[in-house]
DNA sequence: GCCATGCTTCGGCCCGGACCGAAGCATGGC
DNA sequence: GCCATGCTTCGGTCCGGGCCGAAGCATGGC
């Protein structure tokens, strides 16, 4: 049974704390240097680099040369699905434990970022629950459909049928990692991101997978979903 | 960033062979005894009681004394889902490498197995192939949907809305480990199943995720879905 | 009570691999 | 050409943890 072997080899590939470092912080689907993977680990850069090698090998990142730089990213969706896979059953790990604080630590991670490339956190959570409750999506643990309502809402906030994919079921939840509640993933949830950055909604905090809600988003959000974070 | 650490350690946990194999052994669903685990790893039982003991204190098992013995299981549908995602990475992993013979060496396995609770397989392949051809489910990659046409199938098979999920989406279609393409998971999947069980259409080989399409069974799958395996 | 079976705990061995310092290549700026 | 920057390769140290043998508890059959 090689295939034995090679679920072991990946995910002990995860399984180091410095690599399971580099490799969340490219959970928000943007490219980074070595040697800012390496501060992000609190590695140096030689031993970064033998990491770096190791999960480029087996499939788990990109690798892109740039001038003096060497941009990586994770090699495909998959490989985040299997990131927040993983988390998942972290973050639910100790069943006979303490409570103990869920999730991250950073308000502003809590209160909005993005997974690989949709929202999350309390705005993820949100705009699902306002979305599910108006009937614009169904929403089950399995999977999730659009309505013609929300096909029509989407298209108010100029996002095409083409943008979400072309078939009808393209809504994956995707169980929030601090929130412990679903948000829209897949197609769907890919586009409104896309979407929310393009309006100027919400922007990137430097250095972090979380995002900032502006002025202009409060306003749009209030309006478009009718939702109001704290 | 502690969250960073959570994960690693429940990769890392995965990331060794013997347990690894374990973890495999049990994702048909079923409980196993620790002897049974041990054997299915190559090891002896003094060292699978200590991994069974970490894996349990991670909460990816659940573990239940009956008599002398104990039993384990996977704790929950979501550690079957992470160690189907680290399956496909894993399996997809080596790039710019050979071919290299793709899924189980076991020829059994590839035709029909169950994938923890639902058939995966050329089986599970070909019975999603026909309900979408024939306009009975509408698939994506991100999710999936019975139809109305769908349903009165089902119920002709004597499945039952309820036994399905209370939602329309509840169809999670999951990327066929050996044959790379889409079955069907999530609640439809579990209840087709399970209907094929109870139906004698396929029964379990024993000591293995593979299950064998019986005589009925080969009638059946014609008559129901048009299917025709090899 | 006695023994067999199933599993766990303890102790010690040993190997893989994570880490860093130092040196070696590239690329780009001047 | 020269040096600075970014990254990789090499060599050596060290620690975690996987493994088994032996012994220690439970449970069940007799």
């Amino acid at each position: 049974m090689s295939s034995n072997a090679a679920m072991a080899e990946t995910a002990a590939l995860v399984g180091d704390p410095a690599r399971a470092c580099m490799l969340n912080a490219l959970m928000d689907g943007r490219a980074l240097t070595a040697g800012e993977l390496a501060g992000a680990a609190g590695i140096t850069a030689q031993t970064a680099s033998g990491h770096l090698a190791r999960l480029a090998a087996a499939g788990l990142l990109a690798m892109e040369r740039q001038g003096r730089h060497r941009y990586h990213r994770l090699a495909s969706p998959a490989v985040a699905r299997m990131l927040e896979a993983i988390m998942m059953v972290a973050g639910a790990a100790p069943p006979p434990a303490r409570p103990r604080r869920t999730g991250p630590a950073d308000a502003a991670m809590r209160r909005a970022r993005t997974c690989y490339d949709h929202l999350a956190g309390q705005l993820g959570v949100a705009i699902a629950d306002a979305m599910a409750a108006r009937g614009q999506v169904e929403l089950a643990t399995d999977g999730g459909a659009v309505t013609p309502a929300g096909e029509d809402f989407l298209a108010g906030l100029g996002i095409t049928s083409q943008a979400v994919g072309s078939r009808r079921a393209f809504c994956r939840p995707c169980l929030d990692w601090s929130e412990r509640r679903h948000h829209l993933a897949g197609g769907l949830g890919a586009a409104l991101c896309a979407r929310c950055f393009e309006l100027g909604w919400v922007k990137r905090v430097p250095q972090s997978r979380a995002v900032l809600v502006t002025r202009a988003g409060e306003a749009g959000l209030r309006r478009a979903f009718g939702i109001e974070l704290d």
